[in-house]
This record gives structure tokens, C-alpha cells and sequence, in this order.
DNA sequence: CCTGGCACTCTTCGCATGCGAGTGCCAACG
DNA sequence: CGTTGGCACTCGCATGCGAAGAGTGCCAGG
């Protein structure tokens, strides 16, 4: 176990670390920070830390930077989430307030995220599966076509457009419509296919191909959903990376190009509070020089999706982690006002 | 004017340049092209075309490269459009058929240009202003509120949520959604507001307050949703820029964030055809040292959107050219059988 | 008008040098 | 035993210099 003054060096070293961009030594350490004791203390601590391998000289004669392990120390055990001032609050609320539908709520967490934390922000856009059926509307386009428009309490809208097997009046449409929202408003994405699966029978032979064919659609629906989109911005940070550009920028701009590798990175995420992932606990390949920090956010008490930013794992770990907290938070509460 | 030679001679600057990346001397485009005259020819024709403004020479003793003016040149008198293949054609046909709605279409259209291009691409939805209306869809969530949904001719949805200053039947709302769509289905967006302008008066007194309330929202989402949405990719392609990276990359990046930018970007392309903006013709200054290449694409006769990619000045514009023409017609007609 | 020759200009690269930051180790001290 | 000051050592980095190479401009001759 390490003493109680290396962990404050390795905090130091952190700290400067990220402030100044640059390798740190063991007399600038004692200069700002007053921990009390002599350089070559100091370094005899730093010894012991690149031992233990929190940090890491890139050569021989430079100062020492953190590890990734560092890092995971540094965060679990040496900082907190700094706050945000009641200020930027405020303003965060404003900026959230102004949107108009989901997109723009979704937009403006984005431009909110990447501007507070400097880095590329993540947003996934509310989950269907854990939503709930606000309506389901049936629009009659032509005798043998038919638009499904679902409506969710979160407000997303998505719709399919159907080709039946056989034309369709009004009135049967009319009537699917009324039984269909009267057994599934208000309920669960995940209960939905029980709750409808005996529905064709109530319906003339004739109709019931078309009906089976509109609840399947419906069911893909929920279903195919669960690919969830989402929205990234901010990336014009990612110049602000390191000296080394190309190679490290790269593989992170191919990376925030993949829906998929970013899905999976924010579902990683398990614990109900802000989850960080530094440099290669971060599976994907591109993103190994990079750090995750990310939070579910909801409307109601439960979580319906997650946001996030990605950024240098030399970052500001408090910081960051408090402006991913906060927007989180209030995006819950704009979400559960609309 | 340019003698024929000299003009040769530049196509062979800016193939070259665009090519190798590096400056083009005379000797090597006489070893490359046979152009039937000696390097020293070469040298004279070369001063002429600097003198012009065609060239430039970054240093005193290096090679020379095309300047914005020459791109220009090049493109219009020099160049042609380099038609796709017939295998490119297919696959282009084969990626594009596998969308299921219109998000999809969008995402692989971007998908798809920039890896034809491998530039960054931007997809324009496709507008509202040329569309017409298919459907208006009003569902009743609670007693005072109505959800209007409007579905156009693109295939592209939009809702709103409407606080009604009264309380509004069941019966009143399906009367006011019948007279709706049959005067507004099929109608143009530019038609809509004189068509529904005396609407209110066909109906009770109680009842007109709500009418009114639910038509300007109806009209305010026509006009609102001009403010067109579009989908950027391949941004990772930006690496492959230059040698002098986070200069360049930064503000483009930036550019490519303010969707307003890059909409008056493609908006400014008049051209039935594919329009070049080289350089420093383009209005925004991070853009440049880029050049945009775009078209419009739409699903009859008419252009209902654009689409296009960034890159730098220094790109093979035949191919550009080509891709972007092919895709946007593919686009088109996907669209038009959805 | 084209061509070969030639002197000139600059950039680039390799290499040696000096400097400074930072380390590791050791002996001494409380 | 932890802490401290001292000291030699290691390297990376910036600087300066010289040689090489690519490319040009100009000129005289065909």
C-alpha cells in the first residue's frame, strides 16, 4: 500500500500534469505544491510509483507523466467530481430550455457538452425499450398502403410505411386503430407483443392478413429501434489532443464514426453514477490513447439512455466528470417536463 | 489567352500535384507526360502561367503548384467528369436499395460519398419548401392537447405538441382533420397557408380558438423545418488533409459543425449540374483551403436538396465530380419509388 | 520559338556541439 | 528509518554549419 504522501505525489503529478500538458519533475512538484518535503523525497516517492506503474518517464531524462493506472487511481481515489458553480448551472438550464422537440433537445446537449468540457460529446438519444406507447397512429395512403406512426412517451416519433397483402377500408383501419391503442397506450415496449398478438383474430378473414402484417411491422418497430441513434459534436476539440496529431486523431475520428463501437462504449457503462473508462479499458482499438467519461440520463428515475465525452485520457477528471453529471441531470428534467 | 501548350501544361501540374502531393517540377513533367518539348520549353510556359496566376511556387527554388485560380481553369476547360464504372454504378445501386426509411437512405448516402470520395461528405435532408403534403395526422393525448404530424411526399415526418387554449371533442378534431387533409394532401408547402386561411370559420365558436392554434403550428412547421437538417461523415478522411495538420484541420472541423454554414454552402450551388467551389471562393473562411463539390438530388424533375463533399483544393476532381453526380442520382431515384 | 547549358537560390538533411532538465545514488543527519 | 543535500550522469532538444539536391532563370545558338 502506498503512503499517504505518494498518493498526494502522484495527485500532484496528475494535477500538473494535465494543467501543463508537459512531464513533470520532481523540483517544479515541490515548487507548487507545498508538500512539505525536498525534491529528492520526492523522488524517491516517484521511484516507487513508476515501481508500483502509476507513471512513466517517456525518457530517460524527462519528468514523469501518469499512467493509464494512475489515472484509475487518480479517479477512484485522489479526486472528486468537482461541482458545477451555480452559474453555469443556471445557464446550463437556459441553453436546455430553449429546445423545441427531441432533436433539438438532443442538439443542444450536444454543442452544451463538447463546449463546457472541450472535448467531443456523445448523446444517445432515448432508448425505445425502456419507453412506454404514448400512440400508435394508422394512415391510410392508398387502398393497399398503410403508415404506422409511433408515438412514445419520450416524445420520438417513428414511422414505417406498410404494403398489405390486401386493400383495406377505412373503417376496418378505424377499428384496428381503436383496439390497438386501446391495449397498448401507455404501456411498455417490452410487453406490446403479448398484448397484441391475439388481435387478428378479431378481425374478418379477409383483414387478417393485412392486420398481421401491420403488427409485425409494429413489433419490428420496437424491435429494430433498440439500434439506437445518437449525436456526436464537438470534434473540432480533437485538436487540442496532443503534439502528435494524425496518428492519434485518426483511429478517434474513425472510431466516432461507428454508431455501433460508440453504443457499445456507452453500455459499457453499468453503475448508476458517472462512469470512467481510461485509455485501454476502453475495448476498441482507436479509442486506447483516449478516455470515456459517461452517465445514464432519464426522464423518470430510471435511465433511458446515456451521454458522454470523449477526450485525452489526460484530461480534467473532476471536472469533466461534474459537467457530464450535470447535463445529465438537467436533460433528465427537460425530458420529463415535455 | 493561353496557347494550347500551356494549357497542357497545366492539366499536367495539377494532375501531378494532385497525384504526389509535392511541388511539380519541369523536369519531372516531361519524364511523366510526354508533352514532345524539352524542360526548359516547360520552364518558359510555366513562368507565362505564374505570371497569369495559374501557379505558384511555394519557395524560391521548388516546384510549382496550382493556385485556386488554376483549379478553376482546370476544371472548367481542362477536365471532364469522370463517369463511374459500371460495376461502381452497381454497388453504388445495391447500397443505397438496402435503406428502410428516410434516415437510413441519408446515413448510407453520406456513408457511401465519403468512401467513394474518400473526403468528407455532407448529405442535405431532403427540404420541405418543394414537397407537398401527403397527410396531417391530429391525435388527441389528453383533453387540451393535440399532437400534429405531418407527413410529406419524401417520406419525412414531423411532429409537434399543441397546448389547446380550450378543450376539444374527439368529434371536432376528426372534422378538422378531414377538412384539413382534403385541402391540403397533395398541395404544395407554398400552397398551405392560403388554403387553410378561412378554415376557422367552419366551425363553433368554442371550437375556432383551437382551429387557429392548431393551423399555425401547422404553418410554423412548414416554414420552421426549412431550416434544413443535414449528415455529415467520413470526417476521418480530414487526416489525409496535408503535412501542416492542426492548422488546417481545426477550422474545418469547426465549419463542419455549424450546420448554417455548411447549408448556405451547398445552397449557394445554382448550377443544374455539379458546382465547384474552389478555395477561396467559398464564403467561410475555414473553409479555404477546402473545395466543395456538390449537386442537387431529388426524387421527380426537380432539386428538393443537396449533397456534396469537402476536401482539399488539391483533389481529384473528375472523380469527385463523377461520384457526387452518380450518388445523387441513385439518391434521386431511390427516393422517387419510396 | 525551341533547346541545351550554366550559374544561382533555397530547402532539406545529417552531424557535431552545448545546454539544461531531471534522474539515481550516496553519504550524512535527526 | 525516513529525509536531505550533493553530485555525476543521461538524454533530448535546439543551434549552427556544410553538403547535397532539386529546381529555376537566363542566355546564346539552332
Amino acid at each position: 500500500m502506498l503512503s499517504e504522501r505518494r498518493l498526494q505525489v502522484l495527485r500532484a503529478i496528475v494535477q500538473d500534469y494535465v494543467g501543463t500538458e508537459e512531464p513533470v519533475g520532481s523540483k517544479a512538484l515541490t515548487e507548487r505544491h507545498n508538500l512539505g518535503v525536498s525534491p529528492a523525497t520526492v523522488r524517491n516517492d516517484m521511484a516507487a510509483l513508476e515501481d508500483e506503474g502509476y507513471i512513466a518517464q517517456p525518457h530517460t531524462s524527462a519528468g514523469r507523466i501518469p499512467t493509464d493506472k494512475g489515472y484509475r487511481l487518480f479517479v477512484d481515489k485522489l479526486a472528486g467530481v468537482k461541482p458545477m458553480t451555480a452559474p453555469e448551472r443556471r445557464a446550463i438550464q437556459n441553453f436546455l430550455e430553449g429546445a423545441v422537440d427531441l432533436d433539438d433537445v438532443v442538439a443542444r446537449t450536444v454543442r452544451l457538452l463538447a463546449q463546457l468540457t472541450r472535448q467531443v460529446a456523445v448523446v444517445q438519444y432515448p432508448s425505445l425499450t425502456r419507453s412506454t406507447v404514448r400512440h400508435v397512429e394508422l394512415l391510410s395512403l392508398a387502398p393497399a398502403r398503410v403508415m404506422l406512426v409511433l408515438i412514445t412517451d419520450t416524445g420520438r416519433v417513428e414511422q414505417r410505411m406498410i404494403d398489405c397483402p390486401a386493400p383495406f377500408g377505412e373503417a376496418s383501419l378505424a377499428d384496428l386503430r381503436a383496439r390497438l391503442n386501446s391495449r397498448v397506450a401507455g404501456r411498455r415496449f417490452a410487453d406490446v407483443p403479448k398484448l397484441v398478438e391475439d388481435l387478428p383474430d378479431a378481425f374478418e378473414p379477409e383483414d387478417r392478413g393485412t392486420v398481421s402484417t401491420v403488427l409485425s411491422t409494429l413489433l419490428e418497430t420496437l424491435v429494430e429501434e433498440n439500434e439506437e441513434r445518437l449525436m456526436i459534436g464537438g470534434t473540432a476539440n480533437l485538436t487540442r489532443f496532443g503534439h502528435d496529431f494524425p496518428l492519434t486523431i485518426r483511429p478517434v475520428l474513425e472510431a466516432l464514426e461507428e454508431q455501433v463501437v460508440l453504443l457499445k462504449l456507452l453500455g459499457e457503462a453499468k453503475d448508476p453514477g458517472v462512469t470512467v473508462r481510461i485509455g485501454h479499458e476502453n475495448a476498441h482499438e482507436g479509442l486506447n490513447s483516449t478516455s470515456v467519461v459517461s452517465v445514464g440520463y432519464g426522464s423518470g428515475g430510471e435511465a433511458v439512455a446515456k451521454l458522454g465525452v470523449v477526450g485525452p485520457t489526460r484530461m480534467d477528471y473532476p471536472g469533466t466528470m461534474g459537467a457530464v453529471r450535470a447535463v445529465a441531470r438537467y436533460v433528465g428534467q427537460i425530458l420529463a417536463e415535455s
